[in-house]
DNA sequence: GACGCGAGCAACATGTGTAG
DNA sequence: CTACACATGTTGCTCGCGTC
């Protein structure tokens, strides 16, 4: 008589914790024809299973699936059941006899075999993570054990593949449900999409992600909302300086749908940039992309470096331009004086500043590289005719 | 008292006409 | 495209005044 039907029942029975419903441990091992009396679960996951089986036969899923069911086989000496999870994940339910079932000789021995398990499946070129649950010894209670092992690997997200993990016991920890970003580190961010600072938006934004991935090691799904939050932030910026609504708002959908089945942090995290590359196209200067191309450079980098002095100098050596041509060049192209450019880009996200924020005059000034909150006053008055003290009140108004 | 604003001043940076 | 010379603009500082 064929085992494995009977050994994959009782297997679905221990994991999904409905054993008890049916009848006692050892009853139903007699009436399946089973002695293994598992204490502790193994998940093994095929690496990037959704990216490598995308496109790919029937064939070659059972060929996988038969590779990694024989690397455990050939791993483990210890009694054990097994049955596919989900595709490309297999749960291993192991006996472990531990004389000294210590939480290290415990770990210990469960690397070992996850290792082992790792090496089959790499010799037959298969790359799998696996995750361990806690040890168990009640049968009863395996379902935790699988739900553990399961749960331990969200960390693959943010780490990458060929790893092994065990579940620990640090998820209570309360640093997730503070907000992980400051209000100042968002609104720099938007601030800087609001001027078309692309280069200075995507660099923000890449360290504002692994400031979330730290935070929300341990949830991949707050992780992935935080982000997602951020990027609608974005495309309310992006509405608002005129691109077309419908438009942004259509991309958006596919993207974030795109967004939520990512499942490694580097592919995420480019996903993310480039499109709030592409986000923040639309709001740079239309008329930059017919300019010198030196220019372009040159306009992008002041945006970049908005929050310090940035001289006419120093952007012409950037260039690679001597001062005097670099000076007459960019007025050729912009229409306008080096300092006059510089000084409408900072009084834009100055204006960004006194509407969001309850930043002083002088605060404002420094963040939009004015070293002189005088000057910043007296420059805002010559291009907008109030005061910004006034402009705030009308704002608020 | 803290903050915002305007004015005056000196030093420095930038803009521009011109020549090469 | 560079360089010079001169005009003009910007910046940092101080002081005084008004408002909250």
């Amino acid at each position: 008589m064929d085992q494995e039907p009977y050994n994959t029942a009782f297997s679905h029975l221990l994991i999904s914790g409905t054993v008890v419903h049916e009848a006692g441990f050892e009853d139903l091992q007699h009436k399946f024809g089973i002695h293994v009396r598992p204490n502790t679960v193994m998940v093994v996951s095929i690496d990037r299973y959704p990216d490598l089986a995308l496109g790919k036969p029937l064939a070659w899923r059972m060929l996988i699936g038969r590779q990694i069911v024989q690397s455990v086989q050939d791993s483990i000496k210890e009694p054990f059941l097994r049955i596919w999870a989900e595709e490309g994940v297999l749960a291993v339910l192991l006996e472990l006899s531990l004389e000294h079932p210590l939480e290290k000789n415990y770990e210990a021995v469960t690397r070992n075999i996850a290792r082992k398990i790792q090496r089959h499946a790499s010799s037959r070129g298969v790359s799998v993570s696996i995750g361990i649950g806690t040890y168990c010894d009640n049968p009863y209670l395996l379902q935790y054990s699988y739900e553990e092992a399961k749960e331990s690997m969200v960390d693959r997200f943010f780490q990458g593949n060929r790893l092994i993990f065990h579940y620990e016991k640090k998820r209570s920890t309360n640093t997730a449900r503070n907000h992980p970003l400051s209000s100042r580190e968002r609104i720099e961010l938007l601030a800087r999409v609001r001027i078309g600072d692309k280069g200075g938006t995507v660099t923000l934004l890449k360290n504002l992600m692994e400031k979330l991935a730290q935070v929300h090691k341990y949830n991949v799904n707050m992780f992935k909302s935080e982000v997602v939050d951020l990027v609608m932030s974005i495309t309310r910026i992006v509405i608002e300086s005129g691109a077309d609504a419908a438009t942004v708002l259509s991309e958006n959908a596919k993207f974030i749908q795109g967004l939520y089945s990512t499942i490694r942090y580097d592919k995420f995290e480019k996903k993310v940039c480039d499109y709030v590359d592409h986000l923040a196209t639309q709001v740079e200067d239309p008329e930059l992309s017919s300019c010198h191309p030196l220019i372009g450079q040159a306009v992008r980098y002041m945006k970049e470096n908005l929050d310090r002095a940035v001289s006419l100098r120093e952007v012409a050596q950037y260039c690679c331009l001597s001062v005097y041509y670099f000076s007459r060049l960019f007025k050729k192209e912009t229409r306008c004086s080096f300092v006059d450019y510089l000084n409408k880009i900072r009084l834009e996200k100055a204006l960004y500043y006194l509407e969001t924020t309850d930043f002083t005059v002088q605060q404002v000034a420094m963040h939009v590289g004015f070293q002189d909150a005088n000057y910043f006053s007296r420059i805002f008055k010559k291009y907008m005719n109030t005061t910004p003290t006034e402009y705030r009140k009308a704002k608020l108004c």
